[in-house]
DNA sequence: CGTGAAATCCATAAGTC
DNA sequence: GACTTATGGATTTCACG
């Protein structure tokens, strides 16, 4: 990870359809060179995948939430299983396994407030192993699609 | 918005690179009129970019968490300018405007749990804004990339 | 709006230093 | 490990149904 990968992974994120003869162009390196180096990043799993960027409102995903969830027991069982039956239901984006005084974190994204009550009474507050639950619409985000590399922790 | 709309967009979400013949061959439509739609998808700002997926440890980001923040007086000005500065900070992946209890989630990723205390402190502490805010690490986090198109409300 | 052919450009693999 | 070159294949444009 010198200079030159994070440099790639950089532009890479920004716009992963750059073609390599640009990206190589860009660095100032020959193009098999910067082949190279994409494809040793990609068998390292650094990169992990190129994807694209949807607008929600097209996906009839216009309104979304954060629902911070707590489960009893909380025992390895109980985690693993709440955690893969939530990730598979479509209108969960991401999952999220937290310490502190929620257990889990769900974001999820559906058509509108309507679906939004249904899936809230259809699929969560059935579940025995939730002893509570508390949802925030969000209003408004703002993500950041590329990330820069931290320093070295030292 | 149509059934080969979805599929193109399912598909580009999955991989980003694919070539453009290649998706073309998948979806048993000449390669010209696949460009053509992708070109109309980005035009019409349904197809936002496209984007590396990086691993969190190779940018020195291991360890994860969300804080729950509290602002007062909640006015439109203290709202605003508290987005706009913290989406600015290198450690915040994304932050959400919230409806309820909690103001704002701030998701962030940073090297490793002495940083992160040093952000809540030197980044969040010292804020007049901030009336409250709630950390909780993220142990384990499953992230959909593909995310299917929902019906219509109807 | 979808197709087919032609020109240009690109990814990839050898071979070299 | 990085560069140069050659080739097979892809992207893209354009004229046409």
């Amino acid at each position: 990870m010198d200079e030159l990968d994070t440099e790639i992974i950089r532009l890479l994120q920004t716009d992963a359809r750059r073609s390599n003869r640009e990206l190589a162009r860009t660095l100032g390196i020959a193009p098999s060179t910067c082949l190279e180096r994409v494809r040793a990043l990609t068998r390292r799993g650094v990169i992990r995948g190129y994807h694209a960027d949807i607008d929600h409102a097209a996906l009839n995903r216009s309104v979304q939430a954060m629902v911070s969830v707590q489960v009893r027991p909380l025992s390895r069982a109980v985690i693993e299983s709440f955690k893969n039956s939530v990730s598979a239901l479509p209108e969960v984006l991401s999952v999220f396994v937290l310490a502190g005084g929620d257990d889990f974190l769900l974001h999820v994204a559906v058509q509108d407030l309507d679906h939004l009550h249904g899936f809230l009474l259809d699929q969560l507050s059935q579940r025995r192993e939730i002893a509570g639950f508390r949802t925030s619409v969000i209003f408004q985000q703002v993500r950041k699609p590329v990330l820069s590399r931290l320093p070295d922790p030292a």
